[in-house]
DNA sequence: GAACCTAAGTTAGAGCTCTAATATCCGTCA
DNA sequence: TGACGGATATTAGAGCTCTAACTTAGGTTC
């Protein structure tokens, strides 16, 4: 089967495309895509736990602990223990983290303008509706096997 | 700007679910979805230089080092010196990596054409043109910063 | 109250990915 | 002939990602 008939060929291209860009603008701020996406979910969620914020972010809890480790050694965000649920973590963006999670927004935004701009408003939703289907049928598939 | 807003985000999840469901169906076959990439454009192009090998499979000379070590640690590959340029080292697939890749690919196969199923032709062929224009302007982007 | 289940957090280990830097070889051009 | 430029290969280091396993805390059920 040769690759241009692969649907998810076409889609790891465009993948890879909006990673590159993606890191590409970010690295201004001096951040990650992984960690502009913890931060964007942080700052919309203020002590949300880890596992939460995995899920968010669509990674696993060692993946997203990963990240936080590295914002939190460089002072972006504070962990502190959970009043009641001693098991839990209140993670939040520290003043710092709030400064840099602006400006890596505004870069990140600005490619995001610049993707849509590109479509029509029925190509936009004629591209997510695809691609929404993309998931369905491939989770299907990943369940019954 | 709302995540439901942004393409990037529709198209990330995209491609997580066909990462996941591809690491799901490869894994019987005891390959990772990269080695599978490789071991494909191997066994379609033998003999080819791992640099070469490497812009096939869309990533940097590290990348392709890391997983053509894995891959020949288990001896599904093998590499040898260039006759003439001996700064190249040429790169097959041995009978057992054969084997494995000729496993793996009915195994991925089985998932595009799943995915494809989904679609009806103009469907398919919107999908592709749509995600190209994505590739199209995110690349422009990027250039341009 | 005790056993159990669920969820959170963490650690270990493997693998993929990049940028940056280095070494080597080949060809061309002055 | 010698210097330079381009391509290949590799190493080092940082970061992301997963699975598997372990620990701990909280709530539920008997």
């Amino acid at each position: 089967m040769p690759a241009s008939e692969r649907l998810g060929s076409h889609l790891k291209l465009a993948e890879q495309a909006l990673m590159a860009t993606k890191a590409a603008v970010l690295k201004p701020a001096g951040v990650t895509v992984a960690q502009y996406s913890a931060l964007l979910h942080l700052s919309e969620n203020p002590g949300i736990s880890a596992a939460a914020l995995a899920r968010l972010c669509g990674v696993t809890p060692p993946t997203i602990n990963t990240i936080l480790n590295n914002l939190q050694d460089r002072g972006l965000i504070e962990r502190t223990p959970h009043e009641w649920h001693r098991n839990v973590l209140e993670t939040r963006l520290t003043d710092p983290g709030r400064e840099v999670m602006a400006d890596a927004d505004a870069r990140a935004v600005r490619v995001e303008r610049a993707l849509a701009a590109e479509f029509t408003d029925g190509e936009r939703e004629a591209l997510v509706g695809l691609l929404g289907r993309c998931v369905e049928v491939l989770d299907k598939e990943r369940r019954e096997r």
